[in-house]
Formats: C-alpha cells, structure tokens, sequence
DNA sequence: TGTCATAAGTTCTTTTTTTCACAACAGTTA
DNA sequence: TAACTGTTGTGAAAAAAAGAACTTATGACA
C-alpha cells in the first residue's frame, strides 16, 4: 500500500487532467501528455502507475476511460463518499452550501452544531445538534468528518467525533490536531497556507510551491 | 534560500507552537520542547534552525521571544500583510468574515467580484467590481490574493489579478492554475484533500498525512 | 577556577523521492 | 514478414530530506 501523500495527491490531479482531457474528446494520453496536464514530468507518471501496477499499451498509451476508473477505484470513489461537517460558521456554512463536491461523488449528509438557533432539522442537507451526531454516523455508515469548530473547541469536538467512530477528519481549525489511532487527520490552516505564499513571494520563487490541497 | 516547503510548514507550526508556550509563561526552550509541540523529531528543529541560522544558546537552548521574533521575520510577518478575496461566493465570503487571520497579522483590505449585486464600497472591508482591482492592488502595494471564484472563470481572472501585479495566489477554484513566471501559486482544493483523506482511511493508515495546510 | 552535565550545532548515515536511461514491446509501413 | 518508430515499464543513479550520532560550547557548581 503506497502511502506517500505526494503520490496520492498526485493521482488526484492526474484524475482531473483526465476528466479534462475527456471532455475535450480524447480517447488515449501518453504518459507525457498527462504529465503536461499535471505539471510533472513523464516518468514520474510512469512511475506513480506503476507503483500501482496501473498499466498502459506500450505503443499506444493508456486508454482515458480505464484510467479514470482505475485512479478513482484506488482512491475509493467508486462509490458515493459519504460526509457530514461539524461546525457552523463562517467556514461551516460555506462549505454546507459548496456545489463542488458532488460532482466528484462527494456527498454531504448533514451538518452539526452546539447552537439551537442553527438547527435546522427539515432542510435538504439538515442541521442537526451535536449530540445526535453519533447516532447519525453509527446509523448512516459516515466515517469523514469536516471539523470547521473554532480552535478552543477543536480538541474537545475532535474527541467526541472519533469516540462516534469517525475515522478521518478534514480540519480547518488553526491547531494541531492529534489524532488516535487509527484516526486520519489532515489540516488545512488558512494562516500557515498564507504564511508560505509570502515566504516564496519574498523569496521571488520561480518554483511554484508544489503541493496542491 | 530554503525553497523546502516542508520546512517552510514546520516554520509556521514552530511558531505557532511558541507562541502557545509562551501564553503559558514559558520564557526558555530546548529544541525537545519545541519538537514534541509540533511533532517532530529535535534534530529536525535543530537542522531547520541551521538552515535559517537561527541560533540558540548551547547550554540554555532559546530564547522564546527572540524565536518568534526570528521566525515571523522568516516569514515576511514582522509587517502587516495585506491580503485580498476575489470572487464572493460562498467561500470568499466566509473568508472575508473569518476572524482568524487579524491574530496572525494578515489583514483582508477588500473584496472584489463582478457581480453589480454584490458590492458594498462603504463597508468595513469594502466589495468592489473587478475592474477597480488593478488600481486598488498598485495604490495599496498588495502582492497577495486569494481566489475563490467559479472553476470556469479561474484562468480568466487569475490572469487578470497577475496582470495588475499580484505575485501570489492562493486559489480555492478546483483547477491548475498555471502561474506566470515568478508569481506563486499554492492550490486548496477541497475535493483533493477529501480523496487523500478517504483513500488513507480506507488504508487504514496509522500514519497521518504530515502535511499541514 | 576547574570539572561536569547538558543541549546546541554539525557531520555522517539512512531513507525516501525523483530523474535518467534503456530494454521490451506493439503498432505501422514497405 | 522484416525493419522501424515511438512509448511503456523498470532498474539503476542521483538528489533531497530526515534521522542518528558526534563535537563543542556554556552555564552551574564545587
């Protein structure tokens, strides 16, 4: 099992340029096409295929739409990804109301909060208080959470959404979540985000900082 | 000049992390301290530091003020920086309204969008049509954007803001954007960043994905 | 004031990631 | 069918990053 994050990143942006690519008509791509789509160079396509034994015609390139499938199998989303977003606030409600995530099978199920005056129990995507969170996970199979708390009560909120189950968490809190066992947690802290920006500005960087997401 | 983003992320928790100590009345600490606050190993503290040559004191390891000081100036973070949004839709405008940027010396100056409906010139932190933008970023001396605008437009306007002089961009629209020479592009994609998640849970993965941001 | 303990700073080693280079192969053409 | 072209797949080399180990400085204390 390949867990180096910039591989796996990677496969998410080869899936996109192919996406791309097969709404502009292709059929095939060459290892050195995608790499253009991508950014990176052809052996490291190459390469990241074969890590996952992924394989193409030696003349011929890869077929666009077995790549597709495959990619998307590897990173589970073949079927419906199920999430709910806890916390609802600014950064809550944007993304309860973002229209990105279904067409890359993303689903979100419902979102939590500690404040009454947000229920919202009827809605299409509902808001429900955070003590019903457990059971709604246990009973609808949700194992990815989006944690969009403010950072005193991140750690707090973190323990009991694990305790419910969750086994993967999206945070945007500005702290250092420590996840247990088991318990994938990644970050994505506006302010360190920026922090970088400015340092290769100042830096007069040609080398785009290469990590997406 | 360290072009590592790795580093450059362990900068930014670094000081975070010294920040939290020193609220908690730490005045000293060792590169120990340091590095279980932000999940690392001492020699990694150690040889960020001599990148940075930053120094302490051998038997009395750092100094937390001069530490923060040494790592904000790094960062470019001694100065106010000014940021702005571009685009207001449910994203650029729950960041206009986040709070947690003023803590970490990054001020948001104004909104822009090019939609009619959406300004508001006399606000606090005014929404102004894009065709204002060019003027504002060169009177205001800002180098830095945030684009959160439709997939479809992303290429459009980011040439549009690099034209006027914006020399970083951290774009939240779900595609590649292909930065010009020496503007730095750092991507948030939040459909990326939910495969990564899925496919590491889906791994069983006891190792987090390092990557903060 | 000399010795000692400790933590910084540096060097060396190991591991990881990327790039290079080329053999194997499939389609194409004569 | 035989030669040719161009792309994959992989093994080896190189580069980059992380970690371990060692050396040296420094404050404390007798």
């Amino acid at each position: 099992m390949v867990m180096n994050r910039k591989c796996i990143i990677r496969l998410s942006r080869y899936k996109n340029a192919l996406k791309r690519l097969k709404s502009l008509g292709f059929v095939k791509v060459f290892s050195g096409n995608l790499a253009d789509a991508a950014g990176v160079t052809s052996s490291q396509v190459r390469k990241d295929f074969s890590l996952f034994a992924i394989t193409g015609n030696r003349r011929g390139g890869y077929r666009v739409d077995e790549l597709i499938e495959r990619i998307s199998h590897i990173l589970g989303k073949n079927e419906l990804q199920k999430v709910v977003i806890v916390g609802m606030g600014n950064i809550g409600k944007a993304l309860m109301r973002y229209r990105g995530f279904e067409a890359g099978g993303i689903k979100v199920l419902a979102g939590f909060d500690i404040d009454p005056a947000k229920y919202n129990k009827l809605a299409e995507i509902p808001i429900l208080p955070l003590e019903d969170f457990r059971e709604f996970v246990q009973s609808q199979g949700v194992r990815i959470a989006i944690l969009a708390v403010p950072d005193v009560s991140a750690h707090h909120v973190s323990e009991i959404i694990i305790s419910a189950g969750i086994k993967g968490i999206l945070n945007f809190a500005p702290i250092q979540l420590r996840g247990a066992e088991n318990v994938v947690v990644s970050s994505i802290n506006l302010e360190v985000e920026l922090e970088n920006l400015i340092y290769f500005v100042n830096a007069g960087a040609k080398a785009e900082p290469e990590i997406e997401a």
